[in-house]
DNA sequence: CCAAAACGTAACTTATCGGTTACGCTTCAC
DNA sequence: GTGAAGCGTAACCGATAAGTTACGTTTTGG
């Protein structure tokens, strides 16, 4: 799963946004940017760490590309997560009997319980941090 | 794009695999895990602030369940990066739709290569290195 | 009441990350 | 050759992240 970290730092991502137009020497890609040159290269280091890249050397320039196959890996890894529940009478695929086990001593010990206060921390919490501006 | 966030740690991305399951209290996470029981509390606690978990509490049990909104947008930005390149010359569009979308959709694959003297980092050797005093 | 259970928080340490500047190595133009 | 263009690397630094132990708080139960 390296293509988490591929897309973790919001100038990684704009790098690959950049590459989905066109492949890009490593100078035109770093022209995009504020930061210094060498910090655009130790990205571009990272993107071709997570596979999430290719590059092509050309006389004294490197020609980066796009490579999405890792992306689409983390796109399909999302996609079960999020997609339909597995049954949970017959064995889904991974060991949760315990999980099971446990889901069913709390069902059964909410028969007294309050009322549940369901709060998602995306509209409660303070930290709610934007970037890539 | 806090989903991203959520899922750039090996731990979260357990513990979302498991509440997709069903919803589980703290303590019945952390039991899955080797780490200490704090540690997988502020894991939780992350998760909130993405977004990406609720929580309800229950007498003195507090509840999480997955909140897939915010991983369907990211999903939705993989599919954007990955599909077909747009066209050049007008304004290339690279915005954010698709978030409940996300969940029904199905794949939609392109493949293009280019003829360059690839070396993606993560399939080929490793890191280019220099050996010098 | 009081103790245990369940959970979050605080303080601290260590590793990693992302940025900078300085420098070295190829390749092209002349 | 020689200088400049193009790019990666090394050394360093501040900020952040993830882990630990210790502790506080609320709820439950005898």
């Amino acid at each position: 799963m390296d293509g988490v970290r591929a897309i973790a730092d919001p100038v990684r991502r704009e790098i690959l946004e950049l590459l989905r137009e066109a492949p890009l020497p490593a100078g035109a890609v770093a022209e995009h940017f504020a930061i210094s040159r060498p910090a655009v290269s130790r990205h571009l280091r990272v993107l071709l760490e997570c596979g999430v890249v290719e590059v092509a050397t050309e006389g004294r320039r490197r020609v980066y590309a796009l490579r999405p196959a890792p992306l689409a890996e983390v796109a399909g890894y999302l996609r079960r997560l999020i997609g339909p529940a597995p049954q949970r009478g017959p064995a889904p695929r991974v060991g949760l009997d315990a999980l099971a086990t446990e889901v069913a001593r709390t069902r059964r010990e909410r028969r007294a319980a309050g009322p549940m206060t369901t709060r998602s921390g995306a509209s409660a919490g303070p930290a709610t941090r934007r970037d890539s501006a």
